[in-house]
DNA sequence: GTGGTCTAGACCACA
DNA sequence: GTGGTCTAGACCACG
């Protein structure tokens, strides 16, 4: 999935640490020419993988490293 | 309340007519000047007035006139 | 929801008894942990159902039983 | 009145400057030492003068100077 | 890509 | 010093 893959290839490479919130996801979904659906289940995904964490109302954020 | 009575006096003159769809409820708060919320608001009354129909996901409706 | 239905609870079981105040709805808010405006919606959600009645400038009431 | 006098005071002397927003009134109520209804009545006073210009849900502004 | 609920916090109306 | 309305903008549920 590619916004799914390049988010957690910014976290991975650093350029996203943790903590640090992402755009808005409407923002997102403009910057990365797709749909706000599309975004939403990437972000699904992210969150999945314990790679970020949605707080409603407030954003989404980075995950902290679990025990990785 | 401005934006419900706008809408309202629109339908009662005719501008809006019944099963006509209201533009996106982000794009009335732009048209308006106010925020999400208080369009959020306005369409709640105006769903409670019977003055229109929301359909999650797809949109805002004019209602038809009940037993005018 | 959540903050509504907590309320509505105490007041069951005799924990709120009809014409005891409620705490401020900011009080609420912070002790509920959500933001005052999710607590204005429970609190509206309540007049509704009956189980409140709000005094501008006085406070929150656990309303008389009407008809029990 | 001595909050309205202050802040006028802090305007006339560069201390606050058009266009920055004053603290929230509850804030000012708090740091005066005086009650939120004092505060109102300094703001409205500030208002009237045309010292200050509030904006309902935003905050309230220092004005900008009319053609003194 | 819409309507729906939420956070956070501002000023306003009232007694 | 309370309840009431508003700004600004986030994520969520649904087709």
């Amino acid at each position: 999935m590619a916004v799914a893959d390049h988010i957690s290839a910014a976290v991975d490479t650093g350029k996203l640490r943790p903590g640090s919130r992402l755009p808005p996801e409407r923002e997102l979904a403009e910057s990365y020419g797709v749909s706000y659906m599309t975004v939403r289940r990437a972000m699904k995904e992210l969150r999945e993988r314990g790679v970020v964490v949605s707080v409603h109302g407030k954003g989404t954020f980075i995950a902290e490293p679990s025990g990785d």
